[in-house]
DNA sequence: TTACTTATGTAATAGGCTCTAACTTTTTTC
DNA sequence: GAAAAAAGTTAGAGCCTATTACATAAGTAA
């Protein structure tokens, strides 16, 4: 598959690498984890040298923030697309953020693994942070119209922080221990909605039937 | 600091290297991380050579599964401990269990990343699946006393499996999004009880006055 | 005690990775 | 159109993993 003699040889500049390597690098630690991926591999099926990718980016832990960011941003509109999906104000509507994110982790464990579980350093990743930020303030506003309370009033907070520790908490074992997932033979929505109804209160609308299989995909 | 000519110049045999390494090892992935730590540092703060690991360890995996199953030995341990300072039975007592895993994780987060966190290929550590699974064990004996039914039952499954998403998720947020703990302004301890409640019933004998501070350590 | 075997170290080294330095080729800017 | 900036390249220092061949110690048996 050499190219022909006409065919422009490859231009000096690849055109968008840093894009480009966001790309390759989220498939290799897709595919090998975050510890897994080395920068040089990365290049090489960017086809550049091993030394380009360090002209859009300071090292090897810039690299992986900005494909961490990438999905982060993935995450959060995912949520939002899925949400919007039910009725403002439905435990439903809680209940589908919860969805995306499982989805999410388990469609892309990689990269749900590595916004999460980023070890080091990345507290100062005020980028990382503010996003991680914002996701949070969607589950917040849906629990705010949920409640019919004020997306600062503490119960909303509360039961906000209480949800996502159960999404995040079932996200997470149903990568490492995939296992306890099946003892406990739950479905994900069903998971959700007893998550919603126990901490939301069972007197709000719920937007959905209770078999419609909103969760079944 | 040379060794003086009379005390013996220092065996060529380490003792027992292999405890050593692990031990080293948890310091230096405390201090940087799984990927952060490197078998060579080890070996050198161990004082052997750089080779002298491999043979103990097959490769740097082994020896981080090593350390990873090395912790989870230690958190189970913690949690029975707390348990049995509380009622059989009582919702205090499951609370005590989420309790000493938050405990572990912000003590230890590093190990507690490296124990759930790793990465690849350790779908298939036998060894790091079993303990994993005699730690939800726990869990699920002291629902299931809590509820008065057997352990077997789905009702305790499942109530076991909502809780351990609850308690590690709010453990893995309290590390990764330090901030978003501080937003919920949620003490763990009562975090644990509203849990409980909501997943318990609140006609079980909570085991603990409404403001004992049992949790405040 | 001496010889054999096994366990546990060491030294040396191949090959890979990260990141830097110095140089080259485009592109942008004035 | 020349200077400056951006985005590549090659070469290489230094660290790391893991292997190989060899050295030392401890256990066992004659």
């Amino acid at each position: 598959m050499s190219p022909l003699p006409d065919q422009a040889p490859k231009p000096y500049h690849h055109g968008d690498l840093r894009s480009h390597l966001v790309e390759v690098v989220r498939e290799l630690v897709e595919r090998d984890g975050p510890d897994g991926f080395s920068v040089a591999e990365a290049a090489r099926r960017a086809g550049v040298s091993s030394a380009a990718p360090y002209k859009h980016f300071r090292d090897r832990a810039e690299l992986l923030s900005a494909v961490a960011l990438d999905a982060m941003g993935r995450l959060r509109a995912q949520m939002e697309a899925r949400s919007q999906e039910f009725p403002k104000g439905s435990i439903a509507a809680v209940a589908a953020l919860g969805k995306a994110y499982i989805d999410f982790a388990h469609g892309e464990p990689g990269m749900f693994r590595l916004t999460f579980g980023l070890t080091e350093g990345q507290d100062e990743n005020d980028a990382l942070m503010e996003m991680g930020q914002s996701t949070f303030a969607i589950v917040k506003r849906s629990v705010s119209d949920c409640l019919g309370r004020p997306a600062t009033d503490p119960q909303v907070e509360r039961s906000a922080y209480l949800l996502w520790t159960i999404v995040h908490g079932h996200s997470f074992l149903g990568i490492d221990c995939k296992n306890a997932r099946e003892v406990a033979s739950l479905d994900d929505w069903e998971l959700l909605m007893a998550a919603g109804y126990a901490f939301l209160g069972a007197d709000v609308d719920t937007g959905t039937d209770e078999d419609a299989g909103a969760g079944g995909g």
